[in-house]
DNA sequence: CGCGTTCTTATAACGTGATATAAATTTGTC
DNA sequence: GACAAATTTATATCACGTTATAAGAACGCG
């Protein structure tokens, strides 16, 4: 807010990320164009470039633009650092139960957006904090092994929940099996890095979490003997 | 084979599928038009439409028209059903490693193509039954637990796997970094589902993968206190 | 005020993936 | 060999993301 020039960039700008979260909650991921985006900003069809650079990075803007997180997840501080941690994945994943249609479209368009050479920010979102005290906390407890890297061990976790959410945008999950593959992937994981005391902890909610998981396996004709596969 | 009229059109298919694999080494992805494929195939740009359906059906036929990971892996039989796991993967990074150039095209422009109805395939590749009989053969040998289901488990692992990939396609991990990352993950939900035998075989491996993973918290400004953040 | 800088605007253009159409060609069958 | 069916071909077209261009407006500064 320096100059008043910078200030009604400012404002093209959040008024550019307010027309495309509300085109694609209109229109799903099919009617957001750069010129149907620009039309509903009140804005040229080069700003958006100028401002972004490429239609990639307004979604990953709008992406950004979501907040809130810290301020739902005041309520959990007398559970174990552990037990945290799967509620705070649960939350996130909230996130996307209460809006499975706005960000299903979202990500589509963030994949579909043609390539680009972006210094991807678009997972390196700064969550990262947040999630380091959970571990570390866990660490200090004696639940997790303190020769455990935790900045490593997050990492991991995230892999987890990305993919998850990748396997929801583009092939056929629905959106209430997330919730329990993302807790088990993390109870395992967690379970993978945890002391003896922590083991027992997540072994029973791996337990529970796996039931809830459906058997990707079930399918009668399973192919058992091809060694022929694919990478 | 039944017609000569099936087999002209296999082999415009197999020829349409050369090419692209021959563009994407040449040119990478950026010279991977529909319009220089359907040259380079010697075929008019409606055929590879009606073939495949679009671009990225194409790509997903490259991409698994790769075969030949059954034949690399006959030598790890003596090895404990853990240790096997983790050379498989371990082989299977190989293929990346070994042409990364091409791998990293190929999944850019299968990633970028245009969003699609595909009952994606994309990830659902016939890997299943060669993965499930290691996973077995150590639940068989003592070394994870009875009640961890092994569909579910290798689901799991195959989340690792692609999120990393994913991960080198989209942002900047380097190529080097791949195989510690995934053997690391690996090595991590495995011991999470390992009995104590092999959890010690597992946590002697997360202690050397660790130390091979770059650690991402490494940077000096990681903000601790920001609660707020994005989901 | 006036000048120069910066940015938006309007518009045209390029190459793209994808689709539609009718003509040409190939194939299987009689 | 001739006919019918199927499909490739050639071509035109569409909407898209993106870039380039020139013109105009808003601003800071003297």
């Amino acid at each position: 807010m320096e100059n008043r020039r910078d200030t009604a960039k400012a404002e093209r700008r959040s008024r550019i990320i307010k027309a495309a979260r509300d085109l694609i909650r209109e229109t799903g991921d099919a009617g957001l164009s750069m010129r149907a985006l620009a039309a509903k900003a009140g804005v040229s069809l080069a700003t958006p470039y100028n401002l972004f650079g490429s239609k990639r990075a307004v979604l990953v803007a709008v992406l950004e633009d979501i907040k809130g997180f810290g301020t739902r997840f005041a309520s959990f501080k007398s559970l174990d650092p552990l037990e945290r941690i799967l509620r705070a994945a649960r939350l996130a994943v909230s996130y996307y139960e209460d809006d499975p249609v706005f960000y299903r479209a979202l990500w589509t368009s963030i994949l579909a957006a043609s390539a680009s050479e972006e210094r991807s920010a678009i997972f390196n979102q700064k969550r990262d904090g947040f999630w380091m005290t959970l571990l570390d906390d866990a660490v200090n407890e004696g639940l997790l092994l303190p020769d455990i890297d935790t900045a490593i061990l997050l990492r991991n976790l995230d892999y987890t929940f990305r993919s998850i959410m990748l396997h929801w945008v583009i092939a056929e999950i629905e959106i209430e099996d997330i919730q329990p593959a993302v807790g088990y992937g993390y109870a395992l994981a967690l379970r993978g890095a945890a002391t003896p005391k922590g083991q027992q902890l997540m072994l029973k909610r791996l337990k529970v979490l796996q039931a809830q998981c459906p058997t990707p396996g079930t399918k009668s004709s399973r192919r058992l003997a091809d060694a022929e596969t694919t990478v």
